[in-house]
DNA sequence: TCATGTGAAGACATTCACAGCA
DNA sequence: TGCTGTGAATGTCTTCACATGA
């Protein structure tokens, strides 16, 4: 079955709304209206009931929308039906990082294999990831059915890194280098960028700030 | 002079071209036509020339756009006349990766303290910023005039740091804590989610890689 | 009375397509 | 000929506003 299309803003705020719920049901909460998950989530009401819309999940006047549907409703609107292998490429600070946040966070997806240069970090485990050397990116690819990739490696060797994977089978790529990769039409890359982000942040906020101060 | 207001994703890919057009000037290439930067940023021609329109930036059809006039008209639009002040809170892992990238990448943004908890952490100097305990980030804050802050932080603790700060003065968040939070209508928030994004890419990978077998 | 579900409107963003210029 | 600059068209996302139901 192929999953249908979910609009792009909608996808990541089901996901987070899935965070959030969660955090309210092992609080013990049972149910919740949009009005209440749209101030956790800092969106609004409106924007709440259309996204749980176009997923097909349905709400009562009474009780608003009951927690396990919205688990439930979510998990099969964005999860894959089986395990997702994701591969990690660069060990470093930024790497580690998201080792951690990945670990505790999605349920259907799971980092199955990173790889880095350094002798002094392969062959060892680091948050329950084995750590290959970049040379084995293609057999471990392919072993482990793997077919998304997070590039945490230097600007610099991130496209060669790119090129291994994308000829190992891999079709999404979660990039972290300041680097825009080139890939065949048939992958999916996501960019996040942290001195974009940050140079967005400085521009709007200065702007806002001198907005405030004319009045 | 209130800085114009220029589209969301506009400042962005500005952002972005600016890094693909000093990388290209380092190289010695002195101009740029909108269809060769739009190939660099991963864009279309039409972008480019628009993004480029809306800060007044012109070219010609002789040799495109000047690299000179294309940095300084970015530069004009999404810099501060002054230096723009940043702290960082969370010296772990993630923070350590954001210290290096921001020292490399922003010419009028510059991260000027950093805040942990750890005391094996504080009193010490990483990629040239001080890190002081979490505890001083009022007096820091307010003496250097910082007014936008990074969290990295783990999720329980970002919401009160956020507090702390704004208290201090600070109106720019950028927050990579797994966290939505709650601040005053003045205070700008960008909030980059790692797991979220992990999970959009695994759900627009499937998704194509399935459209993708139907043919 | 109060919250959901949703058509319709509005705001925002991208792409088309072509006049005008070197 | 080949590129820029841009009005107009298209597409996407968000918000409004209200009929409906408990």
């Amino acid at each position: 079955m192929t999953p249908s299309k979910i609009p792009t803003r909608t996808v990541e705020r089901l996901a987070r709304y899935r965070r959030i719920v969660r955090e309210r049901a092992d609080k013990g909460v049972q149910s919740l209206y949009s009005h209440e998950l749209a101030a956790l989530a800092a969106g609004t009401a409106a924007q709440v009931r259309r996204d749980l819309m176009s997923i097909g999940c349905t709400g009562s006047s009474n009780y608003g929308y009951r927690v396990s549907e919205l688990l439930e409703s979510i998990g099969r609107a964005i999860d894959d039906a089986d395990l997702q292998r994701v591969a990690l490429v660069g060990v470093g600070n930024l790497g580690a990082a998201l080792l951690d946040f990945a670990a505790h966070c999605c349920p259907n997806i799971v980092i199955s294999a990173a790889f880095d240069l350094d002798p002094g970090k392969t062959d060892r485990v680091y948050h329950g990831v084995h750590v290959y050397n970049d040379s084995s990116i293609a057999e471990v690819v392919r072993a482990q059915k793997i077919n998304v990739a997070i590039i945490c490696v230097p600007a610099s060797a991130a496209q060669e890194v790119v090129d291994q994977l994308v000829a190992a089978g891999v079709s999404g790529i979660l990039n972290f280098a300041p680097k825009i990769l080139r890939v065949p039409i048939n992958v999916y890359v996501e960019q996040i960028d942290m001195t974009v982000a940050l140079e967005k942040v400085a521009y709007f906020t200065r702007l806002r700030d001198a907005a405030r101060k004319e009045r």
